[in-house]
DNA sequence: TAGAAAATTAACTTGACAGTAAAAATAGGA
DNA sequence: TCCTATTTTTACTGTCAAGTTAATTTTCTA
């Protein structure tokens, strides 16, 4: 049973996998079922056997997604370092995790048109609880008077749009690795929150 | 002669707005051309008289958006304020023209999957051209040591994604202005260039 | 190893929408 | 007012992809 059901989990996945991979490079309209499944050797009706419809297989990509986001910044939540250091590892992580699949994230762009409201509400969520992570660390860092005050949801939002940004700009031409563009940007978003050196010596 | 042509030209841009406008909801496959007649009060065969197809009629829509942001930067470039200033009138400039149009430009984001790359071409001249504003911008202000140095393409890439990600969480709900939150972003964002007030004290 | 349950396929239906073409309406000048 | 250009509409075709269904194959288990 429990093995059964394993392999259905390890089938679905696959395909969700697979959509992942596809959708990022049409579009939601632009891909069809049937390409999904080709490119899995399998035929359109194996994709419906697991997954209802088209939208069903599309969500079940967005909450993939989401959730390995959000398993990497409380990683990096539960660390014992500096407010600036937690905030600097999540701007890396989710830059290089974005690089890596991208793709899937560019479907998030208008999810109103795709799904039904019941997704969206889940979506949103999700996507609530992650920004809800930066708000944490830009707030304490203010409380520890290590960054400015700020509005802290504007913060959050250039934060997190220069950084879904990327996929938009970033050529993988060996100018510049994902790891050194992560970092680099890291640095130039603390510099908006981050009070300088300077005022120490004041 | 020269007003029927006008005439023409005329109809054309009314048709372009509102395939902007309803490209913008919908996006590219989820919007008929069908729809935008309708919403015009005209049919799907007078859109057609006017456009040659549906790509050609987003194409249009692309330049015409394009062309009246690089028209609005080039009016900032010209007058003679420092540079920060100009970088900030910049950016508010751009922010306050895409919650306005807030909808065609969500749009750019995956041209390949849309455009011949001869349209390609033009769309990223365009865009490029708009993008070394802003790079000319930072060199000047870098240069002037006003700014500190910079890998300026990817600092003006993180300027240009923190924008372009407005129009996926910014809310018209009078929490803020439109032209309120324009110049917050513009202050955050500054401060990832500019050099410290503190400084002058050393 | 028989036979049921699960998984896969092939062939089909359906609907939607891009694009077309010819007819109809509208204008504007002679 | 008639005649020709332009503009607009109507009704159509063709295609493509989503989703369905029944038949077929595979897998598992008793």
């Amino acid at each position: 049973m429990s093995l059964k059901e394993r392999k259905v989990a390890e089938k679905k996945e696959e395909i969700i996998r697979m959509a992942i991979h596809v959708l990022s490079e049409k579009g939601y309209h632009g891909t069809t079922m049937e390409e999904i499944a080709t490119n899995l050797l399998m035929t359109k009706g194996t994709v419906y056997y697991y997954f209802k419809d088209k939208q069903e297989l599309l969500y079940h990509s967005q909450i993939m997604l989401l959730n390995r986001s959000l398993q990497q910044i409380q990683e990096v939540k539960q660390q014992q370092i500096p407010v600036e250091e937690k905030l600097k590892k999540s701007i890396i992580a989710h830059i290089e995790y974005l690089l890596e699949e991208r793709s899937g994230f560019e479907l998030m762009l208008k999810p109103e048109q795709i799904f039904s409201s019941e997704q969206l509400a889940v979506i949103f969520k999700l996507r609530d609880t992650y920004g809800e992570f930066f708000d944490q660390m830009i707030t304490e860092g203010i409380e520890e008077n290590v960054f400015h005050a700020a509005d802290v949801k504007v913060v959050r939002n250039i934060i997190l749009g220069a950084m879904n940004w990327v996929t938009q700009w970033y050529k993988e031409d060996g100018q510049k690795s994902r790891k050194e563009l992560a970092e680099d940007i890291a640095v130039y978003l603390q510099r908006i929150l981050i009070k300088q050196e300077e005022n120490k010596w004041k």
